[in-house]
DNA sequence: AAACCGGGGAT
DNA sequence: ATCCCAGGTTT
């Protein structure tokens, strides 16, 4: 790709001034301490989707409870997502595992550094593959995120709706163009720390940007309405009933979540999908489900808890069960003091405020 | 291309 | 309420 840049754009007058910042500004942040492609990863990992601040707590927890791939390799999955817990997209955790078991399976334990080999492992996408080749092994590799996006759109006065998978190749593009071969690591971290701390979504502090002169955006006083990004749809209300269902030996029912889909492998309080069949049928239904006889009791509150791209409204019941063991391989039964023992979802976490109420 | 997949913080 | 965050996978 060629001629895609401005005349009189001065690359290397570019990275110079990006990076001199960068240098200067740079926060220090616990993945910085070291390049070890491990800790890269994790990391990079971690801020899918999640900011800075909410990963730093998780990381340090994650390093000291795997402190290697090797360590990571032979943990108990429960253990991962239980460091994982409160961090979202579960999936992450999941996937991050079965690869670096595949990192020892199949590279003795060494995290490759080459795009073919990074890119086949489970949750490496185009990004993360570039962030860790760029980062740990400073080979020129666009990662194009967010705030890649955001920064060389006012830079370069893309108008292209990020929205859509097809522009990310785009930007890969310009990155490519004007990427720093010397230290492409500090290059697109540069870019990113750049978008967090000064090209922000709103309110950019453009008088305090290292790179003002060489924004089109800038120039033209039009940077608050870039990036162009299409609205999200709204995300669909589905209306359950959470159970507190308490045995004669004060334990609680609690179950295991699919392991495919929303919040797999975790354990929430048993849900009746009351949407579908209606408040009178709910006994009737958790018999059909898990044949167990459910007494309710009072009801104890109701929460919203809003996902990326749907929301759950949660009526809190308590009830009794004449039990003291359960068929269900979903099942367990759980002492109170018990239950943080295993990974809850935040929306379910909320919910155990009401299980000294009765 | 569009939908699915969490949770939190800023505005 | 709305947006967005160092995105990836599945359909």
């Amino acid at each position: 790709m060629k001629n895609i840049l401005l005349q009189n754009f001065n690359i290397s007058d570019f990275q110079k001034d990006l990076i001199n910042w960068y240098q200067a500004n740079k926060r220090d942040l616990p993945w910085r301490k070291d390049q070890d492609p491990y800790k890269v990863w994790v990391s990079e990992i971690m801020l899918q989707q999640t900011k800075v601040d909410t990963v730093i707590p998780y990381f340090h927890c994650f390093i000291s409870n795997f402190p290697t791939v090797e360590a990571l390799a032979a943990a108990d999955q429960q253990d991962v997502l239980k460091s994982w817990e409160g961090l979202g997209y579960y999936s992450r955790a999941r996937n991050l595992q079965n690869a670096v078991r595949e990192v020892v399976a199949s590279y003795d334990g060494v995290v490759p550094d080459n795009p073919k080999e990074l890119g086949d492992l489970k949750g490496i996408g185009p990004y993360t593959k570039g962030a860790i080749l760029s980062i740990a092994y400073n080979k020129p590799e666009p990662a194009v995120d967010g705030n890649v996006m955001r920064v060389f759109s006012r830079l370069f006065y893309i108008e292209d709706d990020i929205a859509q998978p097809k522009t990310r190749k785009l930007f890969e593009a310009y990155v490519r163009e004007v990427i720093d071969h010397d230290d492409p690591s500090s290059f697109n971290q540069a870019v990113m720390e750049l978008g967090a701390i000064i090209c922000t979504p709103k309110s950019p502090a453009c008088m305090l940007c290292p790179v003002q002169e060489y924004c089109q955006a800038f120039s033209e006083g039009v940077q608050e309405n870039l990036p162009v990004k299409k609205k999200a749809k709204k995300q669909r209300k589905i209306p359950y009933v959470a159970l507190l269902i308490r045995t004669p030996e004060d334990k609680y029912v609690i179950e295991k979540r699919s392991s495919d889909g929303l919040l797999a492998d975790l354990w929430q309080f048993p849900m009746v999908p009351v949407g579908e069949i209606g408040y009178s049928h709910i006994e009737s239904w958790f018999y059909q489900e898990y044949g167990i006889s459910l007494n309710m009791k009072d009801h104890a509150g109701k929460l919203k808890h809003v996902f990326s791209h749907l929301i759950w409204e949660l009526e809190i019941y308590h009830a009794e069960a004449e039990l003291t063991t359960v068929e269900d391989e979903r099942l367990r039964l759980v002492a109170k003091e018990d239950i943080a023992n295993y990974p809850f979802p935040v929306s379910h976490q909320k919910m155990m405020v009401h299980l000294n109420t009765v």
